[in-house]
RNA sequence: GGUCGGAUGGCCGAGUGGCUAGGCAGUGGUCUGCAAAACCAUCUACACCGGUUCGAAUCCGGUUCCGACCUCCA
């Protein structure tokens, strides 16, 4: 089998991968901070690493993958001045932080299967894990790697750098990092401005707390990841992912923390995905572009024209590289749907396709040019352009112009099983409801206007298109007759 | 301001030196009681200015614009 090569931040090139153990590859995502309304910021990086546990299941391997869930103390998007979110909404609402994380759990969990996005293989959250969170800030205190101030604990970079290096993946030099620290108000206890915390002292309105050994208070964000991505995948696993954002000082700061604590650089591969705009301009609450994945699927936001199925979103995602930025607008949208819809049409169109003995057109290349493109580093755009390329062929040999033999179209079906479904996870809208129980129903209804088209009986023809389309019902005439759908 | 990345046809978006990406829209056809849809064919490009090369969207330099990060905090 040809190489599979993912592009490695650390080494800022494609690399083919080879996991730790033959068989099985760990994998980490960073998961939301579960303090809002999932958005279109938390679509992407899911959907990349839900195609990567795809494949990389579909390929055979045995796939543990972690995506956590930050629970614990929180920061809101943008043009917001810091301050712990879950607390704070919690206190105007009178709640228990925990009521609201898990609030906003429970939504991004709807969002992600309305996506179609597979669960990880564990999900497990920062408040979950304060022992061994605390356990592993003890280990870089006794590594002499952080230093404790006034019941707050910092990871010393400076210190760290002497003999480690602290910005081998960001590509930063603490020096430049150090220059660019802005003068700080004096009340910091840190010893240098690129120290980072990894405890902090709650301060008597802080809500969020637990005990530890050097006072109530609670974790510093970078911390969770390198706790839970050791306790579940070892000191040393295959993939670390996220978004490009998260490079520094977030991924930088895990590096630190893994090799302070254990020697180890925690992951050997680091993929990072890029990040979305609307309309040209970063999605931001000050911005009035901020839109929920909600309002996406339901079409409640005034940017939007119309209601985006899950799948359409997931299928606009697909077309464009993961690592490169991706425009959401209603104009590309609704291009996707109907190329979407298209996709999906000609799926069907092969499975009525009646076998001749002979192809008259040569679809051998497919199959290996989809896994080329596939193998390059997750080229989905790639894919799904053969993928359409097959669409012309289909609906080509539908008129008449091509013909295609049992097995070549068979082939054509395992190609789209595998892409489409399997991997892409573009699951046929259509066939997910109870349509079934309609279906007798419907036909005789459609028989009973073929009818009246027989005897020229217009009027009743058209009232019963009519009255269809009034309940929702899209009646449409096509050569081999009617077919009904549901309006979207 | 610093570091890094980007700028492709009406809209998205692939593509790293010569060969049609693909989707949507447009245009022309086919189908059709009407409507809608569907199908086929097809046009428009590589931000700007220089340079390297037989040849550049692709390499180099500069310019403009855009984005991410650079901070307490997830």
């Amino acid at each position: 089998m040809e190489d599979f090569k993912i592009h490695n931040t650390l080494t800022g090139n494609k690399e083919v991968f080879k996991p730790i153990k033959a068989e099985s590859v760990t994998m980490y995502v960073c998961g939301p901070t579960v303090y809002g309304e999932p958005h279109l910021g938390h679509a992407r990086p899911a959907i990349t690493f839900d195609i990567l546990f795809r494949y990389l299941k579909f390929l055979g391997y045995k796939v543990r993958y972690v995506r956590n869930i930050t629970d614990v103390g929180h920061l809101l998007n943008d043009a917001d001045e810091g301050g712990d979110k879950i607390g704070e909404k919690a206190k105007a609402l009178q709640l228990e932080p925990m009521e609201v994380a898990h609030f906003y759990t429970k939504k991004y969990h709807e969002s992600m299967y309305k996506l179609n996005v597979d669960n990880p293989s564990i999900e497990p959250t920062a408040s979950g894990h304060m022992i061994e969170q605390i356990e592993m800030i003890k280990k870089i205190i006794d590594n002499g790697f952080a230093y404790e101030v006034n019941g707050s604990v910092y990871f010393d970079v400076v210190k760290y750098n002497e003999t480690n290096n602290y910005g081998i993946l960001s590509r930063r030099k603490i020096e430049d990092l150090m220059d660019n620290s802005r003068e700080l108000d004096g009340q910091s206890d840190k010893k240098n401005p690129v120290d980072f915390a990894l405890w902090k002292k709650a301060s008597p309105e802080h809500i969020m707390r637990w005990p530890s050994p050097w006072g109530n208070g609670f974790p510093g964000w970078h911390l969770e990841c390198s706790t839970m991505s050791c306790k579940y995948l070892g000191e040393e696993f295959d993939i670390h992912g996220g978004g490009m954002d998260l490079v520094f000082p977030h991924h930088e700061a895990e590096i630190a923390q893994c090799c302070a604590a254990n020697k180890k650089q925690a992951a050997k591969y680091w993929m990072h995905n890029n990040m979305i705009t609307i309309s040209g301009q970063k999605m931001g609450k000050s911005l009035g572009n901020f839109i929920t994945l909600d309002e996406f699927f339901n079409g409640t936001h005034d940017k939007l024209e119309q209601a985006y199925h899950p799948m359409v979103i997931r299928f606009f995602l697909l077309q464009a590289h993961y690592r490169s930025t991706i425009d959401f607008s209603n104009d590309a949208l609704q291009a996707a749907e109907k190329g979407l819809i298209r996709l999906f049409n000609a799926i069907k169109t092969l499975n009525d396709l009646s076998p001749k003995d002979k192809s008259t057109i040569d679809i051998s290349s497919f199959k290996s040019k989809c896994d080329e493109a596939m193998n390059d580093d997750l080229n989905t755009p790639i894919v799904l352009s053969y993928l359409f390329d097959m669409v012309k062929i289909i609906n080509s040999t539908k008129e008449g112009k091509h013909d295609l033999s049992g097995e070549d179209i068979e082939q054509f079906q395992k190609i789209f099983d595998k892409y489409a479904i399997t991997i892409f996870g573009l699951c046929n809208s259509e066939e997910d409801n109870n349509a079934s129980d309609l279906d007798g129903l419907m036909s005789l209804i459609l028989e009973i206007r073929d009818q009246s088209k027989e005897n020229k009986d217009w009027a009743t023809a058209d009232k019963i298109r009519d009255g269809l389309n009034n309940l929702n019902i899209e009646i449409k005439d096509t050569k081999d007759g009617a077919t009904w759908s549901y309006k979207k």
